[in-house]
DNA sequence: TCACAATATACCGCTTGCCGAATATGCCGT
DNA sequence: ACGGCATATTCGGCAAGCGGTATATTGTGA
């Protein structure tokens, strides 16, 4: 992937908050709708954008699709997401977005549900 | 300037490739021509769209217009510069643009035109 | 097989930014 | 004042991406 197509998936507000929150692990629509409060056609455009971008993956997993960074990353790919996480403290938006993402974390127990499963689970 | 908004700045490829120049100083529209090949028009939107989000200066100096980057830089901008300029060295395009930069620079001696002055020099 | 939940896609009108061609502006030397 | 150079702006056409509404798809559980 070209630099210019990185910047290109960064450039759209809720598709940054949507790789945001992503630096954090997978995660399924339903939640980005939650953490987000974006109506679901919008995540779900957002996602598909960045999916045919390359800049996520995704699984399905029962009736949730899971979202994630790519696995592989250039180093492009590392070094702008590393200013990324940097950046994004800065800003009120990004920083209350983490505070709900825990907040919905939290809230589910060992019996965690397939949408809010940790890196490298299976579904 | 919020973060999106750099990215806004950066997800055109010649818009990435003047910023990518203007991290070696200074530098006016001509030159810009010479280095990226490209028409006058182009190279004048471009930094036209970029001064209008407050991403380069322009001062006037006779018949040139000598772009820089903003003299006071957020942290968030500084580090999307810093980011970029390693990211750069990988890709060809930029090396080039880099290798024909120094080219222009080197072919003006001592009585260096105004247009190709360095940082800090006044008109 | 049916109904429902989660997600994706199609459609529409709109805005933004691109491109190229032409033209305008601003500054200089004569 | 004039002609010329460097740069900027305007115009018209075009493509991409957004937003919202409606609808389609896929998997689940009864």
């Amino acid at each position: 992937m070209e630099l210019v197509q990185i910047y290109e998936c960064l450039c759209d507000r809720t598709r940054l908050r949507i790789l945001h929150l992503l630096l954090n692990g997978p995660l399924c629509v339903c939640h980005f709708q939650e953490v987000l409060r974006e109506p679901q056609v919008k995540i779900s455009k957002r996602l598909a954008y960045l999916k045919s971008k390359k800049m996520v993956e995704a699984e399905r997993c029962a009736n949730w699709m899971i979202y994630q960074l790519p696995t592989k990353r250039s180093a492009q790919l590392k070094a702008n997401l590393a200013c990324l996480q940097d950046c994004a403290q800065e800003e009120r938006i990004f920083r209350e977005d983490a505070g709900r993402l825990k907040k919905v974390r939290a809230s589910f127990g060992t019996d965690t549900p397939a949408c809010v499963r940790e890196p490298g689970a299976t579904c």
